[in-house]
RNA sequence: GUCCCCGUCGUCUAGAGGCCUAGGACGCUGGCCUUUCAAGCCGGCAACACGGGUUCGAAUCCCGUCGGGGACACCA
């Protein structure tokens, strides 16, 4: 069995978009699943978009998804360079080649003149070609130009059989003489594709399925150069809400990094999208491990997916509740600190919190939210909560509850018999009691069950506070 | 407009000719549990785009229509 070698080839063109999380997702566990390489290339041959920034942005959003590369940046390889700008000499040498062979040619039309010729075929309502256009022109190397590829003329096609899609043919007369290289010598994206997947041996290229049209070109490279293409398999696109691609610019959903900074696990974003055009029987949640173990693309849809936040809160929340809770507390720790907590945020304490509070939120800013309480001296009192417990009455239960507390140690046993025997005393539900605790203590009418609440805060702290609402 | 892809509940999907009176999940909804809010458990609503074929039999195969999306840069 040949080596598989699959990569992600993003644009460092801003954060990384959460379409390519799951094109490098799916990818990385085809490589997985196959014991084969995860190859990371950056195509930054757009000099006016392409920043440093940007790659660092990529990279984070890789790291924190787990999605670790056997090559490319940092990791270096023995296929580099897997920066597109480091190796303008071997498109230039490649582009020679196919010129000298007949299969590209010189161009030096102009947009403007090429736009021209596009408008005049409309008005005559034929179908606009680059046939013959600038390949009879003979140039010296030193008028400006670019470099493009001769589409076969004859009547043909060219087709691949993709993995996810099937068998896919497009005429040639279909196909523009597209450009290679630009006046500038830099590689356009199809051009560099198809050098870098042959020169890092890359075994199947998986990408967007907006790239399918991109591929008949490339396909007819591959051909040209007498290179063996790499399999193909186009992935569904995700739609935002609206039904349309989901773009940077209309979803800010689209933005991976986004996804944290709301408090979502990146496990749970990894099932969320793994989901998203790839299913595995009825199955809803996956370990890494079974992701891995499952992935194939005969599994992979073909129709795009809608983005639906409220699957992605459920997942969430399943995952808060089902990772170990150690790794939940070590993701809460900054949202907590964001939230205002003060008290040191020791990590058996956290855990408890964690433990307490997962049933309760839908993402780890509510966690925090719900929990900060628990690392603060004293409470911040929410008005309306306090508005509707602790008056007359609940402060009097208050008074209460708490000269029974006071006189008791804190295990839940002791704590509930408290709660029972004034409420019984007072012929009141169990609620009109533990209601202005709850409030006392955590300053929200939300919180876990009473004695957790109250283990959580220790005796001396959750005492402290009853005492200073029973001060008003 | 041209080309390419797609078309099962609102959404994600199972389904590879009889196992489908179409299954699961999210959401919505009724109930149980209950000291708050949740979580959990039990139940309900809800789909094969349409029209022709092929076949004893079609969600599954073929054709057409309609619908949706994508690509049409010296961007990727």
């Amino acid at each position: 069995m040949s080596t598989v070698r699959v990569r992600f080839a993003p644009s460092p063109t801003g954060y990384l978009h959460i379409g390519g999380a799951r094109t490098a997702l799916f990818n990385w566990l085809h490589a997985r699943n196959l014991k084969g390489q995860f190859i990371l290339r950056v195509e930054d041959t757009d000099q006016s978009r392409s920043t440093p920034e940007s790659v660092e942005a990529i990279l984070e959003g890789l790291r924190w998804l787990g999605l670790n590369w056997d090559e490319g940046p940092e990791v270096g390889g023995e296929y580099g360079p897997y920066f597109q700008m480091r190796k303008l000499e071997r498109y230039r040498e490649v582009a020679e080649t196919l010129i000298a062979s007949g299969h590209a040619y010189r161009c030096s039309c102009t947009k403007e003149e090429l736009e021209e010729r596009r408008l005049l075929a409309e008005k005559q309502k034929r179908l606009y070609r680059y046939e013959g256009l600038c390949r009879n022109k003979t140039l010296s190397r030193d008028t400006p130009h670019v470099v493009r590829f001769k589409v076969p003329q004859e009547a043909g096609s060219v087709c691949f059989l993709d993995e996810v899609l099937g068998r896919i043919c497009k005429q040639y007369s279909d196909i523009e003489d597209f450009i290679l290289l630009r006046n500038d010598g830099i590689p356009l994206y199809n051009f560099g594709c198809v050098v870098d997947d042959h020169d890092m041996a890359i075994s199947l290229v998986g990408r967007g399925q907006e790239h399918i049209n991109s591929t008949f070109g490339q396909m007819l490279l591959f051909e040209a150069l007498g290179w063996q293409a790499p399999k193909f398999a186009h992935f569904p696109l995700i739609l935002g809400q609206d039904r349309e691609k989901l773009s940077k610019r209309l979803h800010p959903e689209a933005d991976l990094m986004q996804h944290r900074k709301n408090g979502i696990l990146p496990h749970a974003l990894l099932n969320f999208i793994v989901r998203l055009g790839w299913s595995h029987q009825n199955d809803e949640t996956f370990s890494l491990q079974q992701m891995i173990e499952y992935f194939g693309f005969n599994h992979v849809g073909k129709t795009s997916g809608v983005w639906n936040p409220d699957k992605l809160l459920w997942l969430n929340q399943y995952w808060m509740k089902n990772l170990p809770p150690s790794e939940v507390a070590a993701a809460l720790i900054p949202f907590l600190k964001e939230a205002g907590a003060t008290e040191i945020l020791e990590p058996a304490k956290l855990e408890k919190t964690v433990l307490a509070l997962r049933e309760r939120s839908k993402t780890l800013v509510e966690m925090a939210r719900l929990g900060v309480c628990y690392f603060q001296k004293g409470v911040t009192m929410d008005a309306a909560a306090k508005a509707k417990h602790l008056g007359a009455e609940g402060l009097a239960l208050l008074r209460e509850v708490r000269e029974r507390l006071a006189a008791t140690d804190f295990s839940p046993a002791n704590i509930e018999a408290a709660i029972r025997e004034v409420a019984q005393t007072h012929q009141v539900g169990l609620g009109k009691v533990a209601q202005p605790i709850r409030v006392a203590v955590t300053g929200q009418t939300i919180s876990p069950g009473i004695s957790e609440t109250l283990d959580l805060l220790g005796r001396e702290e959750a005492l402290a506070r009853m005492q200073t609402a029973l001060k008003g």
